[in-house]
DNA sequence: TCCTTATTGATAATGATTATCATTATCAAT
DNA sequence: ATTGATAATGATAATCATTATCAATAAGGA
């Protein structure tokens, strides 16, 4: 997440906040700013742990509450890793898989493909089942970490 | 999961005890007929709860101790589910996808098709990763929510 | 600037998981 | 079958994360 990306997200956040009726307060300032800049998933510790740098920092509450808020806007999503749940991760636009590197935690949102829609609907055909949603997610090291 | 399956697992789990070197008890009898008899994924308070019927049941320490075990042998996997990780869930053989119904809970193994490791194949190409795991999830509503 | 009230933060309450340790039970060796 | 070394248990305490409470504060429209 390039600086220029980060600031344009938290911009695009607070017009969300105004656009719902939510106050724009220092500490969901506080989280927002650290949750856009993150580039590996976090959990509410994490976001919580970061925050004690500032010089006032917000209260674990607030933290919890500023997540919570972001994900009913449906401004982050929960990512679900390997022996750890759950992480905290800006969400992206549509539909996209993840790719994350299990040495650095690095993550990156990777095209979905045409063949696995059309799997996904021989599943349907083959089971009865209405799928709505899927999960693809892949680990692995990234080039950087296989050095 | 029929009574079969169900007794299969079971012989084979103490098999893997016993050429693991673990005391085959009365405590983790009853956690592993919970868990290998289930048709959702429980989680440990699940099985802890279900097994508060039986005369003489197993303190949470030892349910906590034995799903652990479980985990370290590789009888059981973790199952993420959306809103609410983790739910235990005997392992399958292999690689394989999982198809969960919101509504009930229950779960259904999928095979995986070449497409997905041809994708697969691609995204390494293009980001230098190696990808050593993916996890496909499907969720949806089965036939039998649905009628 | 004022006023309404959404929001905060300190803290208590809750809930789940892990650690502790004296007691018990498994199972290999006899 | 009995014994003995020690793995395993269970009651309970400790830890840790998350949620609830509520008086004080501050955002932002009037
Ligand atoms: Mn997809
Ligand atoms: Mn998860
Ligand atoms: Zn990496
Ligand atoms: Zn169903």
């Amino acid at each position: 997440m390039s600086a220029d990306q980060t600031s344009q997200l938290l911009s695009n956040w607070k017009n969300s906040l105004h656009q719902h009726g939510y106050r724009v307060t220092r500490p969901r300032l506080q989280v927002m700013e650290i949750v856009a800049a993150t580039r590996i998933p976090l959990t509410p510790q994490d976001v919580y742990h970061k925050s004690l740098n500032l010089e006032s920092p917000p209260g674990i509450a607030s933290v919890y509450r500023t997540l919570e808020m972001l994900d009913v806007l449906g401004l982050i999503q929960q990512i679900h890793q390997p022996g750890g749940c759950h992480g905290i991760w800006p969400a992206v636009d549509g539909h996209k898989h993840l790719l994350m590197c299990r040495n650095c935690g690095q993550m990156q949102v990777i095209e979905g493909n045409e063949e696995i829609t059309e799997y996904i609907r021989r599943i349907e055909e083959d089971t009865g089942y209405e799928v709505d949603e899927h999960w693809l997610q892949l680990f692995g090291i990234c080039s950087e970490c296989s050095k």
